[in-house]
DNA sequence: TCTGCCGGGTA
DNA sequence: TACCCGGCAGA
């Protein structure tokens, strides 16, 4: 193991303080979002089941959830930024915070190891090449302590050596690690087989951030039939979560429609990259609510055609990425993904692999539920003796309409 | 624990 | 569409 590998594992630990991690988990068959939030400060509900304490990432581990309520919060006009280097981009405006399938234990050397064993994370095989996954948390029994700052040399290490300075200076850096949310490097695994890229994050002032190091087919860790899968959370702007909810609230016919998408030639693999995100990202820029969800990902995907997901969602595989954007709804999406070792033509026979994730949104995350109603309803004021007296809805359970606050 | 009511299921 | 209810979350 390189010998930089402790300090790249730190200072991963260092950048990934906050929110909840998530892992797509094969199993049987499907796909599931598991949670890995090691402090699971936000979502109770996720790990009820498990009946541990907070902090315990073991009794937590293989829960699944649907995580994405608490994923980076992109407030950022996709107008307003320059998506043109950013590979992948996912709207998630809600998804569940509850349950929804317990995967089975995740065992070390299963498609979780190395990112994730024996509560917490250890480095991947793939970090000598510029890869870094999460470490144990330094102090377990304080998940969420807040992560200890990062000097500009120590993001500087986080850069890929590969690549050059993209002119950011320290003080820029300093800043957006500071003042910006802090990009995030996540490792899911997937049954997939498919060649992560290099990543480039696009800055709020337009400078590109490299992120990863290419990982070239070949490299033999696909062995197991699966593949290190990552993405990089990335916030583009930190606006409250309320200014948010405001744009999610009914309706603008705007929001209330589904983006429009690129045809199946704007997403062709021969275009180039940065062109078909470009289209892929302009329609969201007018018609996505502004909490939108940004997933960068390593990931090469076969190119087909667009996936349209339930609740105005649509998949979209293009060369070397793929964007996955939708609106609140429960969504299942799914994808084809390129094998490096099997790569496959489409159409020719293939085991086509589907990956679904099923969620419903968050209650809470949002805020989409409104206040209680702080006036008598017709359960108070008539009792439940005379519920023949209630409104339809207080009969129903619904708010009361009688009664209106 | 009570209450309001959301979200989803059923007929 | 009407009706019902599990379950969440605030009081």
């Amino acid at each position: 193991m390189p010998a930089e590998e402790p300090q790249m594992g730190a200072l991963h630990n260092s950048l990934a303080g906050r929110l909840v991690d998530y892992a797509l988990k094969k199993d049987a068959g499907l796909n599931f979002l598991i949670c890995l939030d090691l402090q699971c400060k936000t979502e109770k509900s996720c790990h009820k089941e498990s009946n541990s304490p907070c902090p315990g990432e073991e009794a937590f581990a293989g829960q699944v959830v649907s995580h994405f309520s608490t994923v980076t919060h992109i407030r950022k006009s996709l107008e307003e930024l320059d998506m043109d280097k950013v590979t992948a981009a996912m709207v998630l405006t809600s998804l569940s915070t509850s349950p929804l399938v317990r995967s089975p234990p995740v065992r070390p050397n299963e498609s979780l190891n190395g990112s994730w064993k024996e509560g917490g994370f250890v480095p991947s095989s793939t970090s000598s090449s510029g890869y870094w996954s999460w470490n144990a948390p330094s102090d377990q029994s304080n998940p969420s302590t807040p992560s200890p700052p990062l000097s500009a040399d120590s993001f500087k290490a986080f850069r890929t050596p590969s690549q050059p300075d993209d002119g950011i200076d320290e003080g820029e850096t300093s800043n957006l690690l500071f003042d910006e949310p802090i990009p995030r490097k996540r490792k899911v695994s997937l049954l997939l087989n498919s060649i992560p890229t290099v990543e480039e994050l696009k800055l709020k002032n337009g400078k590109v951030l490299p992120m990863n190091r290419e990982r070239r087919v070949g490299e033999s860790d696909y062995s197991d039939g699966e593949e290190d899968f990552y993405y990089t959370e990335i916030r583009l702007n930190t606006d409250s979560v309320a200014d948010g909810l405001s744009s999610l609230s009914p309706v603008s016919p705007s929001l209330a429609s589904p983006p429009s998408f690129p045809t199946q030639e704007a997403i062709r693999p021969e275009t180039s990259c940065a062109k078909t995100e470009t289209k892929v990202m302009t329609p969201l820029s007018r018609s996505a609510p502004t909490n939108l969800y940004l997933v960068h990902t390593d990931h090469a995907y076969q190119a087909t055609p667009p996936v349209n997901i339930p609740g105005s969602a649509k998949f979209t595989p293009n060369g070397s990425s793929f964007s996955i954007s939708w609106q609140s709804p429960p969504v299942t999406f799914t994808g084809i993904p390129v094998s490096p070792t099997h790569n496959r033509p489409a159409g020719s026979g293939e085991q086509k692999q589907s990956h679904t994730v099923l969620s419903s949104p968050p209650r809470v995350a949002f805020g989409l539920r409104k206040p209680r109603g702080e006036g008598k309803k017709c359960r108070k004021v008539y009792g439940m003796e005379n519920r023949d007296m209630w409104c339809t809805a207080c009969r129903w359970k619904k708010a009361c309409q009688r009664f209106i606050d």
